[in-house]
DNA sequence: TCCTTAGTTCAAATATCATTGAACAATTGA
DNA sequence: TCAATTGTTCAATGATATTTGAACTAAGGA
């Protein structure tokens, strides 16, 4: 059984840049941007918080539409959804994730 | 006696992010990128809110770096920092921008 | 079945945000 | 000087947001 997403539609842009506009959060799409082929489950992202609060942040971003949340036995596989934000808001997400680029927090990510 | 703007290097994607994350803020950015060469008086936004809380939005947005505020005479004439923040975060206005023309608030604009 | 793994939900505590009216300050024009 | 115009500041209020640990659920594997 899916977990509710925003349509098309539905996404809201003061949502979307209030929902970004968080460190936590800033780094989650950071992480998701590196190889958006490949969905990431929620441990993915445990160096950026607790696994309570990350549940809390993933939340945040799947509710205002920034990322699709799919089950997979026991772990949700989370992705971009980068068609449905480019087609409604074009160049947004770009724009946003090569500022998020230099941010000392992807800086750090960049080393891995 | 100008007032406190934070430098090109201190523009944070977070914060502005967060600060362009409200309705009456996306309104008054959208106000002020009507024409840009014509930095607009506090006055100019009170459709978008009381005098007061006008007051408060434009601090936060001051505070982010998003627009400069010029004192002139018992005015303070607000404009986008447009060239700081392309220099910063390339696109990113723009993308706002764009994104912001298609919201209901705008298209009350439009009717102008 | 039992245990582990992966996340969610809840309640509580704290902090931050948005909005308002009243009072204030500074500039300008009569 | 007086009064009007433009905004700011303050205090109070109510609404959201963030963070935490404890308890919980659901799926998988031994």
């Amino acid at each position: 059984m899916g977990l509710p997403h925003p349509s098309v539609e539905q996404l809201d842009l003061a949502t979307i840049l209030g929902v970004l506009g968080d460190p936590t959060r800033l780094g989650i799409i950071a992480y998701l941007a590196r190889d958006e082929g490949t969905p990431l489950a929620c441990g993915g992202f445990l160096d950026l918080g607790s696994k309570t609060n990350l549940s809390y942040h993933l939340a945040k971003l799947r509710e205002a539409g920034v990322t699709r949340t799919e089950v997979a036995g026991t772990s949700r596989l989370i992705s971009l959804r980068r068609d449905d934000l480019d087609r409604r808001f074009p160049g947004l997400l770009d724009s946003i994730l090569a500022s998020a680029r230099h941010l000392p927090a992807h800086a750090g990510l960049e080393a891995r």
